[in-house]
RNA sequence: GGCCCGUUCGUCUAGCGGUUAGGACACCGCCCUCUCAAGGCGGAGAUCACGGGUUCGAAUCCCGUACGGGCUACCA
């Protein structure tokens, strides 16, 4: 019982899911579910500035949109909850407490204008810059005088002047040193009572019994003041691991200047959740060194720590999309309908009742377009040219193609062929057009893309004879009739 | 400033004392072909940040330097 797994994503809902918050649930989720143990999401909304509902909210649905599903935590409960940081104060207060009685923490009535002071002149002369202790000698009862009387105060960790360094081993970058002397007293509840961070996060790991903490890079240096409030307050300490920073093309933190860095914004641009997951879990990690493409059960029973990189990497979309194709390649005609049917009703190309009525055409579709889309929105306007009663005829696919000598003859032989041919399906088609560019004396090419320029408006499309089936006999004939003015001899 | 972490093709990475330094994306060429893709084959691309050691031998171990990042709050 005690044995087993137990890991954390904390996210704080001041913003919503990004990238390298997702890859840091990844690889919690996939540690969880590699030893069978328990995923807990807990939400650090304890910045009431910048802390919404909303963004729990979003988070929630980007996570369950990546498929990690958490085992403990908003929505789902479990024993240690709450799963709200907001709603943990008891806690923090107890465990307060218990320091106080213990003599590991006491008052400090040092006020911010007098500590900045002393930073500042600390800093001036090139050292460390941490709390002089100075409210650590005043006896006990004339603090508790002074708290009596209503003297504002904060409550600062009591750190023993026997400690030594700090040595612990982080399971992704080894044994990590830091000197006695830079950890200093912080700060463990605020002058209005609340929890700090640092505080905060170890009495929840702790009363949580997180057994592997598994977060940013960001938090390495908090590491040795939470190292210190687990030994305060006598708790075991779970394994840390650091996780490198996701950086964008210029090398620099990923943010908004480097365009979407939201999870959400990556579905809205038509990734699939199981591309994004398999593209963030290689950021970082490896499987073999060989192994490119893997479903997250395969991550989840592969997954160690040990395999995580130690260096910060940088995002790459090009990789994240040719990713997307594989997963997109790799789906059945019936799946690629139903992920791309929303993106046409959204672009209005079809409506909701005909993505119904018109289900086997649509299947028809998947695969003359599953091999060509990297990301699902592109699909619109690769298809457009099936939609619209009309079309316009790209200017220089026109002169690429219909200027070119032969075309017009070509066209007319291809109408004539199509408008006789007894039925209307991609075979049929292509047995009577392959045999119109040796007979009219043009080549297959001129031909055939001819036809393209004519009825899809561009010389990219679709596979030709299928394309036509799909548009239908008569809005075939139409548009070449529409194109034929256009068309040289 | 101080402390901590990092540095292998453009990018993500394999490598954990002896390899022609491997794979993937991107790039280039050829093949396939009704266009575009997809696919197949092949190519180019890394003085393993730099400088010292240790060793018969170092991308791999140690020490510096440079560069990048993080932390340094009564933010998280």
């Amino acid at each position: 019982m005690s044995e087993s797994v137990r890991v954390r994503f904390a996210p704080s809902p001041t913003g919503h899911l990004h990238i390298g918050g997702a890859r840091t649930a990844i690889y919690n989720w996939a540690y969880a579910r590699h030893f069978g143990g328990t995923f807990v999401l807990r939400i650090e909304d304890t910045d009431p500035e910048r802390s919404t509902e909303e963004n729990t909210q979003a988070i929630i649905r980007a996570m369950e949109w990546l498929g990690l599903d958490y085992d403990e935590g908003p929505g789902v409960g479990g024993s240690y909850g709450p799963y709200f940081q907001t709603q943990r104060a008891e806690s923090y207060a107890e465990a307060l407490e218990r320091l106080k009685v213990e003599g590991a923490a006491y008052p400090c009535f040092c006020t911010p204008q007098e500590l900045d002071a002393k930073r500042e002149s600390a800093r001036a002369l090139g050292g460390f810059a941490g709390y002089d202790r100075t409210c650590r000698s005043i006896d006990a009862e004339s603090a508790a005088a002074r708290i009596a009387a209503g003297e504002p105060h904060v409550w600062r960790l009591k750190v023993p002047e026997d400690r030594g360094d700090i040595v612990f081993p982080d399971a992704v970058r080894g044994d990590v040193t830091f000197a006695a002397d830079v950890v200093d007293d912080l700060v463990l509840v605020r002058t209005d009572g609340t929890a700090t961070y640092n505080f905060a996060v170890t009495v929840d790991d702790a009363t949580m019994a997180i057994t592997h903490v598994v977060r940013g890079d960001d938090h390495l240096s908090n590491t040795p003041k939470q190292i210190l409030i687990y030994e305060a307050l006598g708790e075991k300490l779970p394994v840390f691991a650091h996780l490198s920073m996701i950086l964008g093309a210029d090398g620099k933190r990923l943010s908004k200047r480097h365009g979407a860095t939201s999870v959400e914004a990556y579905r809205d641009m038509g990734y699939l959740p199981e591309a994004v997951m398999n593209y963030l879990a290689l950021l970082g990690w490896s499987l073999d060194g060989e192994t490119t493409v893997f479903s997250r059960e395969t991550l989840a029973e592969n997954f160690s720590l040990d395999r995580v990189s130690r260096n910060p990497a940088i995002f790459d979309d090009e990789k994240l999309e040719w990713l997307n194709g594989v997963y997109i390649r790799e789906m059945s005609a019936e799946q690629l309908v139903d992920r791309i049917v929303p993106v046409l009703v959204d672009a209005s190309l079809i409506s909701a009742d005909e993505a119904v009525t018109r289900r086997a055409w649509l299947l028809k579709l998947a695969p003359m377009i599953s091999e060509r889309l990297k990301r699902l929105d592109e699909v619109v306007p690769m298809v457009a040219f099936l939609f619209s009663d009309g079309i316009e005829i790209d200017e220089a696919s026109r002169q690429k193609v219909l200027e070119k000598e032969g075309s017009g003859v070509a066209l007319d032989a291809c109408r004539a062929a199509l408008a006789t041919i007894p039925t209307f399906d991609a075979e049929t088609i292509e047995a009577a057009l392959r045999e119109v560019p040796e007979r009219v004396g043009v080549k297959p090419k001129v031909a055939f893309q001819a036809v393209r320029v004519a009825t899809t408006g561009s010389t990219v499309s679709p596979p030709l004879f299928e394309s036509l089936e799909l548009l239908g006999r008569e809005q075939t004939l139409v548009r070449i009739d529409a194109a034929r003015p256009l068309a040289t001899s």
